[in-house]
DNA sequence: CGTCACCTTGAGTATTGTCAACTCGGGTGG
DNA sequence: CCACCCGAGTTGACAATACTCAAGGTGACG
């Protein structure tokens, strides 16, 4: 009795629209109106859910389209002249995937996209989006806009990874991860990681034992209450000290 | 006799159009007819150029433009949370700055950018340039190419500030900065940075100190020929190589 | 000719990576 | 049904890369 059941599921999933998705004020422009709402929504394919570990796009297969995220999570990696995987990136429910390969010259995708649980996306044909752009200048601006935001949470991780010792890589880590969550409305402090301890290693340039000592140290120190991939934010106030690295702050008041 | 010949310049270089600026295979769309270089043209406006460490646009500073780089060169920072500074990006004639200020949710700049040296751009009004894109789809096409480039690069800074060596940073800055001046038909193995040792180090994730003593090693290796800010790639092969971490395969040359 | 950036070089240290062993939980097959 | 295996995660010991602190050196510019 439980196939029928997810078939229904993945119907319930196709059938709906960007009109009445939970979602559309994050990934639509805000100004958007009803009838152009319609336009996006012909151009937009939804497909059957993704299960865990499979691929969206593949580094170097010819780019014909963004993805919208609509549930489920997607890491993106990019393999280095040496051949190893960097993960370039973590998307959840409402936000853009494929940005960073519309314009490589090579004309392929960039970046390889995988699902990291079992994941549902929209796919945005890229040319049809860009003609309907140049008819809608709310949606240019939106597209201009996310793009922008991509290169500063691009800008951000530099920072983070050239100038920051591993404790602030992982409690920044964290509060930027909850403050997405929060965005979503979900919860902000009982967080659920899609992402093994590996990949967040590896997107922060971290080994991964550090990324596992650092959480069972925090979990010491009361900060965090870590389950496997459930982590719980148990003191907000003192993590976003870790992430500045205010190691006096926290001293000063123990010995207050 | 000085001032005249510097005013006589200056004016030159207001004076010069798209239409015959050696840059605009950069920076201009590919397809471009002369009718919309004309339009492009008559939004862009060519200030007096900045004197080194002029402020070209102030983080916070509302957002109005971004710049082409018309001779000179750029260097972008923000300000972390900590206070600190991070070089985010530098950049060279024919490459555009600012477009990670597009979507900022302030509306404001979200970064600075500082000239390197005595540096000439051509500031393009985002409003205008926003409104061309619509009519002119190569245009638009040519700015989410621009974007899309940017988070590209930005992505392999993290790359390389996340898992290369000290080493390999530099090597890589180095073959990546040297692309860039081949690229604007300069010399390719001769180069002169603009910017100091300091920068550089932020830039990578790096103590300056550390900068300065693989410099002089890679000089040692008669791989570079360094004098101050005149740095000559004498071999190119081997500084590839560096930038990939084969030590092994230096190694088994030098035994051979 | 002095000052002030900028750069170089040295010595000692420490944060973080590497290697290795072990645990835990889930799924598979005998 | 149980044993086994495998991947993910944890923990420990040790090593090394790169940072910090500190002391010169060099060149440009007033």
């Amino acid at each position: 009795m439980e196939i029928p059941r997810r078939h229904n599921l993945i119907r319930a999933l196709r059938q709906t629209h960007c009109s009445d998705c939970a979602l559309n004020p994050v990934c639509l422009p805000p100004a958007i109106e009803d009838g152009e709402i319609q336009q996006l929504d012909d151009i937009i394919s939804r497909n059957r859910p993704l299960a865990r570990g499979g691929v969206l796009f593949h580094e170097g297969m010819p780019f014909d389209a963004v993805f919208a995220v609509r549930s489920g999570a997607i890491k993106t990696c990019s393999s280095t002249p040496t051949g190893e995987e960097q993960v370039t990136g973590f998307y959840l429910p409402g936000e853009i995937v494929g940005l960073d390969s519309i314009g490589n010259p090579s004309g392929n995708y960039g970046s390889t996209a995988i699902a990291l649980e079992t994941t549902a996306v929209c796919a945005l044909p890229f040319d049809a989006l860009q003609d309907l752009a140049g008819k809608l200048p709310s949606l240019q601006h939106h597209l201009f806009r996310l793009m922008s935001s991509e290169i500063r949470a691009d800008q951000q991780i530099m920072q983070l990874v050239g100038r920051r010792t591993a404790d602030e890589r992982i409690a920044t880590f964290l509060l930027t991860l909850s403050a997405r969550y929060k965005r979503r409305h979900l919860s902000e402090n009982h967080l659920h990681l899609p992402m093994s301890r590996s990949d967040i290693a590896n997107h922060l340039g971290l080994a991964l034992e550090t990324v596992s000592r650092i959480l069972t140290r925090f979990q010491n120190m009361e900060v965090l209450k870590v389950n496997g991939r459930d982590v719980e934010i148990a003191n907000r106030q003192r993590l976003m000290e870790l992430a500045n690295g205010d190691q006096e702050i926290a001293a000063c008041n123990s010995h207050a």
